[in-house]
DNA sequence: ATATTTTTTTAGGTTAATCTAAATTTTTTT
DNA sequence: AAAAAAATTTAGATTAACCTAAAAAAATAT
């Protein structure tokens, strides 16, 4: 029995939901992740349940079954690992690759997966510094912050960022904001949050919240 | 609009059926190809025509219109240099990916396409010899004959082969016979069309009528 | 503790791609 | 030119993944 592409969807989408405390995922949350409707949705709990890969009880919310979070895991192997491929072999920028390896994610071969790990020689992120679960389902949850809640003074590298949207990566791209790269807070704007950075280049950069909410970075 | 992996499959398949004299091709050769029955054939067939992908008459076989052409020729651009990816980057035996390369033909984006085609160096045929048509849809169609036609005495190279399937690719392997090998033809058995060919390595390698008929070669 | 609001499920449809069985058209054979 | 056979199409279902509208359950507010 192969799970379909809508499936792995799903057992993805209930994977990041339900975040690293593996916390209930409510309908609704998963109708606004898929762009289905919440009846659409009860629909495919109930096949995925029948398949052993979701716990499902009427009302209260799913989990994934060891089962199901295989599979998820499986499939963000598989998309981070083609975004490290679109990037580092074929030349993408960042912002380009996330709807393209949304497509490769489903290519159903393990043969295929584990020698494009080898070609891009074992990887352990991808372009956005997620971490790249290993062939068994391990995946490294390293624990970075967000550039918002580092105190001034402080000197951090970037590690990754919490939205993927094209125009984000854009505008990091103009900020000169790149993965690895160092920072020191300056100073914090009470008003609005914002923030003052320097760069190792030595410019000063500011940074919204709005910005600086999605930037994970590690103190150095 | 665009068109489902199975509409894709379908336009390929007319493609290939269809020949190089564009002939007409039958709703039960389809059913075949297809693995399916010739009732859902015939559905398919009016939606495709409806989309005007192909020249479709009822009793009276099917054609591809040059719209119909140029989806076909761009899932045989996708499904060989993926083939070609497969073998060359990634290890693959040359038996061993055309059942992956059938999924990663429908990866849709114009621009991934264009980024393989310069990272493998624009190759120009595929693991198994066949053309791969340019971004424009030319597709060189070289002449090669069979080995199995070629007579006594004839001097050749093997440039392709007509059988695509995995026991056929591993018999070519445990045979000595890759793409480019020289081959002389010693003598043909009258019973049985069997062949005994000269390689370039001095020895001398027994093929039957079943093998020569689907060695393309082309004479030296 | 009720009433109201929100969330979730159920009921009943739709569409794409398939199927089987029956009807129709074309082709081949006598 | 009929009759028989083969190919193809039509009719009527099925399944997966969706939908809207209505019903039911849970959560929240009065
Ligand atoms: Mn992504
Ligand atoms: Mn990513
Ligand atoms: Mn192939
Ligand atoms: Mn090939």
């Amino acid at each position: 029995m192969q799970n379909s592409f809508t499936e792995e969807n799903y057992l993805k989408i209930i994977h990041s939901l339900s975040g690293r405390e593996g916390a209930e995922v409510s309908t609704n949350a998963l109708a606004e992740s898929t762009s289905t409707r919440a009846a659409s949705v009860t629909d495919m709990l109930r096949k995925l349940a029948e398949k052993g890969l979701i716990h499902y009880k009427k009302y209260q919310g799913v989990r994934l079954t060891p089962e199901g979070e295989k599979v998820a895991l499986k499939v963000i192997r598989k998309h981070r690992l083609w975004e490290v491929f679109l990037v580092e072999k074929l030349g993408f920028g960042w912002d380009e690759v996330h709807d393209i390896a949304e497509e490769l994610e489903h290519i159903p071969s393990d043969r295929l997966v584990e020698r494009l790990d080898s070609f891009l020689d074992n990887p352990q992120f991808d372009p956005h510094g997620d971490p790249i679960p290993d062939a068994k389902g391990n995946m490294p949850k390293p624990d970075y912050l967000k550039l918002s809640e580092v105190p001034p003074g402080g000197k951090v590298l970037m590690m990754g960022v919490l939205e993927h949207t094209p125009s984000f990566l854009q505008h990091l791209d103009r900020s000169g904001l790149t993965l690895g790269c160092e920072l020191e807070i300056r100073e914090i704007n009470d008003y609005d949050k914002s923030i003052v950075v320097l760069l190792s280049s030595q410019r000063t950069l500011f940074v919204s919240q709005e910005v600086s909410k999605n930037l994970l970075v590690q103190r150095l």
